[in-house]
DNA sequence: GAGATATATGCAAACGTTTGCATATCGTAA
DNA sequence: TTACGATATGCAAACGTTTGCATATATCTC
C-alpha cells in the first residue's frame, strides 16, 4: 500500500509543528514566519517529497480540486472536445476533471451524479439526458455548483446553461442551401424530444420556404443509424441535390453511403452539417457546414463553472453562442 | 456553497450515534445491531439523503475510489477507446476515472501525476512520454499501483505492463502484403525513440525480404503530418503499389491524400494500416488492417490494477496482446 | 522604564469518517 | 444465585489538514 509523507513528518525534520508547516506551505499572509524557519520547512517538505492529501484540506473547507463532467457519447468528438478545451482551463487553476460518460441512459447518469456527490467535487459540468432535471435534484438540493452544456434541463428554470443557437444553424445552413439554388434538400435529423436541438430543423425549414422543399429522416444519435437513413433518404429522393445533416455523428456514417455510390460529395450530391467532420482531416474534403464551436464552448462553461466556485452562486447565466458558417468545398451552386 | 449531510445528522435524526451509523450504512459484520435500529438508521439515511464522504473515509484507509489515467493525445480515438474500456471495469467496481492528456509534453505528465497524488487516487494507469520512467518515480517512491499500456517505460524493469506485439504487427501486416504481391511498399512510421513501437518497421521489413522493397517515412504523429509524409512519399515513389500506416493517428491524415490525388484505395493503390480506422464507419471503406484491440487492452489494464488494488502489489506482470489480421477491401491482390 | 506594538511560534479543536474498546442488558446453564 | 456467552449500543481515538487562540520575545514610543 502506498505510504505518503504527512505534515506531521515535515514538521518533525524541521523541528516545528504541523500547524507552522502548514501556514508556510500555503504561505498564507496575516502570519509571521522567519525568514529562517521558512527555509527549514521547505527544505524538509522537498527532502521529502511532501505531497499535500487534497482530500484532508477538503474537510476543512478547502477546495476538492475536482471537477465533474458528464457527457452522452464519448465516441462523439463533439463531446470529447468540450471535456478537452475544459480540462484545459481547469487544469490551468489546479483542478483535475472527472469525466464519466452517460451514454445518454438515465440511470446511468443518476449512478453518476451519486458517484461524483460522493467524491465532493467542487462542480459539475452536464450535458444532460432527457432526465436531467430529476437526476440533478439531489446535486442541486446540496447547492452544488452545476452549469450545464449544450441540451438544456427540460422543464427547469434557473440554472447555468452554456448552448448553441440550434434555430439558428438550421436557419443559416438553409439561407447557404437557399443561396446555392438548392430546392430539393434531405434533412436527417435526430427524435431526441428535446424541443430547443429539434428547432435545427425548425430554423432550415424557415430559411427554405417558401419554394424548397425538405424531406426530412430521423437517425438514431448514431454513425450507424446515419448511414441507413441516407440510403433510405437517397433511394426515397434519388433527385435531390443536397443533404444536410443535423448532427454530425449521423453524418459519420452517412458520408459513407456517398462514397459507396460512388457519388462525389461538392460535385453529383451537396453535402452540409452542424458540427466538425472529424473523419475528414487536412487539405482536402473540406465540408461545408456550421461550426460550433464546441472547444469555446468548454472553455466558457470551464470558465463559468469556475467563477461559481470563486464567488458562490450568481444569478442564472444563460449564454447562446452563435454557430459560424464555414464554407467549403462540399456545397455545389446549381 | 455545498452543505452535505453528515454521519452525525443521520444519527441524531435516527437517535443513535455516528459509529453506529457508519457500522449500519457500511453493512460490516462481526457488530450485532438490532432489525430495530438498523430500519432506523436507514431510513434517517435516505429521509437526508446521506452521501457518504469518500475524502473523509480515505483518511481512515479506505479506497479512494478515484483511478487516474494518463494518455498522450486526447484527439486520437486508439486511446480514448482505452480509456472508455477501462472507465466500463471501474465504473462498475464503484471508481471513478480522472483522464488527463499529457499531450506527449514530459512536464505535463510530471504535474499530472503530482496532481494525482494529491488526489490520492487508488492507481494510475499511463501511457507514457519519453520520459515517463523519470516521471514516474515519485508514484513508484510512494507505492503507487500503476498499470503502465501500449508504450513501456523505457529504462525500467519490474512494472506492470499491458501492451500489443509491435513486432509482431509489422510482420503480420508484411506478411500479408506479401501475400498479395506487393513488392514495392511505403511504410509511414514515428520517430519515437522507442524501440519498442519502431519494431513495427523491423517486423514488416523481417517479413518482406528479401526481394521487397520498403520504402520508409518517418511522420510526427498527427494527421497532418501523416498528409505531408504520404505526399512525399508517392511523389517519390510512384510506382509503390501499396501504403503501410504504422500508425492510425497518420493514416487519417493520410488517406486524404489518395482522395484528393483520385486514387481509389484497394484499386489504384493498396493501403494498410495498424490499428482502427475511425474515420471509416460502417458498410463501405473496409480497411485491411491489424486490430489492436484496444478495448481489451483497457479492460485489462483494468482488471490488473484493480487487482494490484485489492491485493497489494504482485510480482510484475507483463502482458502482450497479439494483433488480429482484418482482411478489408484496401488491399488489392496483384 | 512602562506600556504598546510588531514579530515569531506552539497548541488544540475541528472537519467526516472508521473501528477497537467499554458498557449494558439479556437468557440460560451450572 | 452466579457466571457466562450472546446480543446490542455508546464512546473516543485516530486519519491529515487548517486556523483561531495563546504565548513569548524583541522593538518601539513617550
Amino acid at each position: 500500500m502506498s505510504r505518503f509523507v504527512t505534515l506531521k513528518d515535515v514538521a518533525e525534520r524541521a523541528g516545528t509543528t504541523v500547524g507552522t508547516v502548514s501556514y508556510v506551505l500555503n504561505n498564507k499572509k496575516g502570519r509571521y514566519i522567519s525568514d529562517e524557519l521558512r527555509q527549514r520547512v521547505l527544505l524538509a517538505a522537498s527532502e521529502l517529497n511532501y505531497i499535500k492529501c487534497n482530500g484532508a484540506s477538503s474537510l476543512k473547507g478547502m477546495d476538492r480540486k475536482l471537477i465533474g463532467i458528464l457527457i452522452p457519447q464519448f465516441e462523439n468528438q463533439f463531446f470529447t472536445r468540450i471535456c478537452l478545451a475544459a480540462e484545459e482551463v481547469f487544469v490551468q487553476h489546479g483542478y483535475d476533471l472527472i469525466i464519466c460518460d452517460t451514454f445518454d441512459e438515465p440511470e446511468r447518469e443518476k449512478a453518476i451524479i451519486h458517484r461524483l456527490l460522493s467524491q465532493r467535487v467542487d462542480g459539475i459540468i452536464i450535458t444532460p439526458t432527457v432526465d436531467g432535471a430529476e437526476n440533478t435534484r439531489i446535486a442541486r438540493d446540496v447547492g452544488m455548483n452545476m452549469v450545464v452544456v449544450d441540451r438544456p434541463l427540460e422543464g427547469l428554470e434557473g440554472y447555468h446553461w452554456v448552448t448553441t443557437n440550434n434555430y439558428g444553424c438550421g436557419f443559416e445552413g438553409g439561407r447557404y442551401l437557399r443561396g446555392c439554388g438548392h430546392r430539393k434538400i434531405i434533412y436527417i435529423g435526430w427524435k431526441s424530444g428535446i424541443a430547443d436541438l429539434e428547432s435545427r430543423e425548425t430554423g432550415l425549414r424557415d430559411a427554405s420556404a417558401p419554394d424548397a422543399e425538405i424531406y426530412s429522416y430521423y437517425a438514431e444519435f448514431s454513425p450507424e443509424s446515419g448511414f441507413a437513413e441516407t440510403e433510405k433518404a437517397l433511394d426515397d429522393h434519388p433527385d435531390a441535390t443536397a443533404v444536410f445533416y443535423g448532427f454530425n455523428i449521423q453524418a459519420k456514417g452517412g458520408v459513407n453511403v456517398f462514397r459507396k455510390r460512388g457519388l462525389r460529395i461538392g460535385e453529383d450530391i451537396s453535402v452540409m452539417l452542424i458540427g466538425s467532420p472529424e473523419w475528414a482531416y487536412t487539405g482536402s474534403n473540406d465540408f461545408s457546414r456550421l461550426d460550433m464551436e464546441e472547444l469555446e464552448l468548454g472553455r466558457k462553461a470551464a470558465r463559468l463553472l469556475l467563477d461559481l466556485i470563486k464567488k458562490g452562486s450568481a444569478e442564472p447565466n444563460r449564454v447562446i453562442q452563435d454557430c459560424v458558417l464555414i464554407e467549403g468545398s462540399s456545397v455545389r451552386k446549381i
